[in-house]
DNA sequence: TTTATATAATAGTATTACTATTATAAATAA
DNA sequence: TTATTTATAATAGTAATACTATTATATAAA
């Protein structure tokens, strides 16, 4: 299991807030537990998604929280954990969707329909998770995503089980389209393509639109028509 | 034009050189002028390659080439321009191979079956070419060619025509698509996502084997399939 | 009350990414 | 020829980054 629903408050109000289950190896302590821990969160994805993560620092992070560099160490060992960590979060929280909003739909063709909208698709700030803004994360995810596995000690990290998260969500597409049709070959690439395609259309079509067909509108609804094609097109 | 033949020893013999020819922006004295500025090239090719980009440093390139730190910085301003200008390399060879390779052919279908391969085959050292070694090359532009573009500086690095060379190809292999099906809606997407998933899917397979089919054989002929299934159930 | 334990702040270090200054060599002009 | 410009290279720095070690403070248990 990688989410469950936990009461916060439970004297005042029953207030169900989704919590997203953590590798225990990507963090030194667990953000969740303090103030701090979720202000590290809170503020790392703010400050990645504004300026980029190479010029993203631990000191400049303590600034903006108003803590000190050490502080933020005691959390995450350096900063390639931490975005390992907000995209696995990610990942996580896109599992809980999925399974969440495709949960009623019988249709293995609607349901995949369903989750290509869902993985191209900007999402609004989820509430039920107070300290992270799943639209900004969302937009780190485009730009800095696979710099989280891109990296000479990917098949450590592997080892580790830091990319578990992406590789359960793979799997889950991948059994929506062998449900579609049983005997397509490539579930799996298929999968990691969509999910992968997905971000990388969206940044070339907002920064280096020559490499889409999507300049004009820059309209993620295209992104998503372009995706329906290419997939059911590839399984029919 | 991205690419000439030059003339090299012409007092011994006729050793036809293939020289890509690159934007000046990218460098701040032109490398294929002198020796050092060979060995700046091939050097960087090799530890980039074995190390990775990140913990590539201009003191260790220095070091390995013999020169000093100052010495590397009179030819790039900085790591990242090197990068970029490596991978602007890769792209006009390629689209020189492209060129070269389906220049005889007439059959739309033929023709872009031979791109997807190019594309998503390790080629060999060629010797055309003395002081880069485009097997290593290739496996740069599988971890770390979306770095190219994937920062904060997209957009200034664009403007300053960085990655003319990647959509010149991109444009090149679209009219490919256009030539197999005139109708087909999304010519530049589909072209940028070979390209890309070319890479992904040899880096998965390799390293992340649980996000592709072709995890037991680890083969790129599997790629290979994949793309061409991918490419031809979409346009037809 | 003492002692352990957890947490946090201070003050460091090694490395990285550069830059400014000085030195040397080659080319050209007087 | 000598003087002078120009190009090139080496030395020695600096500011910032990515950490770590040590010390201080607060809290909780014995």
């Amino acid at each position: 299991m990688y989410f469950c629903l936990i009461k916060e408050q439970p004297q005042l109000v029953m207030n169900l807030e989704v919590q997203i289950k953590m590798n225990p190896s990507l963090y030194l302590r667990d953000p969740e537990l303090s103030e701090l821990g979720k202000n590290i969160i809170k503020y790392s994805i703010e400050l990645i998604q504004k300026n980029g993560f190479e010029s993203f620092t631990f000191k400049k992070l303590a600034e903006a929280i108003g803590t000190t560099e050490a502080g933020v160490y005691r959390y995450f060992e350096n900063k390639h954990k931490l975005l390992v960590y907000l995209v696995s979060w990610y990942w996580g929280w896109l599992q809980f969707q999925i399974n969440y909003q495709t949960n009623n739909l019988t249709d293995p063709i609607v349901k995949l329909k369903k989750v290509i909208k869902i993985l191209a698709s900007n999402v609004e700030d989820d509430l039920t998770t107070s300290h992270v803004d799943e639209s900004l994360l969302y937009q780190i995810l485009i730009s800095e995503g696979s710099k989280a596995y891109l990296t000479n000690h990917v098949e450590q990290d592997n080892k580790q089980q830091f990319f578990k998260p992406y590789k359960d969500l793979c799997n889950t597409v991948g059994e929506m389209i062998l449900a579609c049709n049983t005997k397509y070959k490539y579930p799996h690439s298929l999968s990691s393509t969509i999910i992968e395609v997905a971000h990388l259309q969206n940044f070339f079509m907002n920064h280096l639109p020559a490499l889409t067909d999507m300049s004009k509108s820059k309209d993620e609804k295209e992104i998503i028509n372009y995706l329906e094609d290419l997939v059911f097109k590839s399984i029919k």
